[in-house]
DNA sequence: ACTTATTTGTTCGTATGTATG
DNA sequence: ACATACATACGAACAAATAAG
């Protein structure tokens, strides 16, 4: 028998860190949870202690994993801690964690609102909306897609502005709202669909979160309307209480 | 051909209705939206209207659709509404949503304190801990699995009274508790291992929505540190800004 | 304060399959 | 065909930090 058989083109090490990667990521591993010992580890996959210790830089060097000698791994909250306050922005949550936020426009067209949307923006069914699509990176990872939805008569240079700036902030500023926060934050959850697992490069069967969000102006009139979807595995939602 | 062919076993209109509902928990159909016109569905999946009946039929009487004679066929939320606010309580938004409300306590007993959770609870990793596994329920229907870590010297009689009155409030009242409060709740998601699907009777490959969340004195010092794992697709946590 | 066991970190050595020229 | 370089995998031993008693 062969000490390093070829197994079929896949490094060993490599399938000791999916291995470990994909517990992290369904939540077997918890994070800051002390992972078992390399020499446990090497049991359980038959494997040598070095092989594990190939996966476990592999991880250590993505930021999954921290090992400390004479302690333990423990699993790192490679999850990007995303606060939910009233006034949020994606860049200054990336930009606070020190990766660096990008957004990619995916389409912009107007649309004619939805019973739900209309009933969320207080607007007639049918009203038209123009809608964005758009994907949300920290350092070239995708971190969510999200649909953004806004009432087309009010927002007339919108879909010109926000191709040009990126900045759905700019966007309000340019039609006059210096002053808007998030009024409701809905969560759940449910698993990629084809779509979303090519988009935010996901395996299919991942799970995402699911926002539904409303951010209205100063005095509480709905300005916009947005569904994201969360790659699960890379962002924990922090509600702070006070 | 015969049109209606026998396949092996499994009726047409419950592969239909498994369809519907696989998009529904997946987030392909959301809450409140309109699904396909009946004729559209049963093209789609080339089978008889009257089978896409039976599917809508069985979904409704779950609960999960609501046919509007005239308009549509919509998605109910089965997903029950759950505030996240500084004083929330598991019976009270089942109460509020015209549901029973059960508990049911799985194990308790006393462990060391692991180095997350005693930082948590600010304590020494080792301190003693009596931890509480329960599940909770919603019209027998389980929503969620979750564990609780009390520091076990402060709280001498906690597993005692939890075991007869079931109430965590009743526990940390007894023991001089007046006033207590949410001072984080962090949310990510991830998909439901064999025990999580086992307990809260979902399929395999589910998603689950867990919850870490520390609850803290007046005074801000911690109380008790909870992890738990909801079935995504029968809650959707709110987060009202204000 | 001390000992002991555990765990990661490091450095040898050996062997095999693959790609390159 | 052959030599070389490289990535992969296993084995053994020891050093250094930590945890537990």
């Amino acid at each position: 028998m062969t000490l390093a058989e070829p197994e079929l083109g896949v490094a060993l090490w490599r399938k000791v860190a999916d291995s470990i990667e994909r517990k992290i990521s369904d939540g077997s591993y918890l994070s800051g949870e002390k992972l078992p010992s390399e020499t446990e580890i090497a049991n359980t996959h038959r494997v040598n202690r070095h092989t594990v210790r190939r996966a476990l830089a592999a991880l250590a060097e993505r930021g999954l994993v921290r090992a400390e000698r004479g302690s333990g791994t423990y699993v790192e909250s490679a999850r990007l801690a995303y606060p939910l306050r009233t006034r949020t922005r994606f860049s200054e949550i990336v930009g606070a964690g020190g990766r660096e936020p990008r957004g990619r426009l995916l389409t912009a067209c107007t649309e004619a609102a939805s019973k739900d949307i209309a009933r969320q923006l207080k607007l007639k069914p049918g009203a038209p909306l123009l809608r964005i699509d758009g994907l949300r990176l920290a350092d070239r990872i995708p971190i969510c897609l999200g649909t953004t939805w806004l009432p087309a008569e009010r927002f007339p240079d919108a879909e010109e502005i926000y191709r040009r700036s990126g900045s759905m902030t700019r966007v309000l500023a340019h039609h006059g709202v210096r002053d808007y926060r998030r009024a409701e934050t809905r969560i759940t959850a449910a698993i990629a669909d084809a779509g979303d697992a090519a988009q935010l490069d996901l395996r299919l069967g991942s799970p995402v979160l699911i926002v539904e969000a409303l951010d209205v102006e100063g005095d509480g009139r709905p300005l916009l309307a947005m569904r994201s979807r969360f790659a699960a595995d890379r962002v924990q939602f922090v509600v702070e209480q006070d």
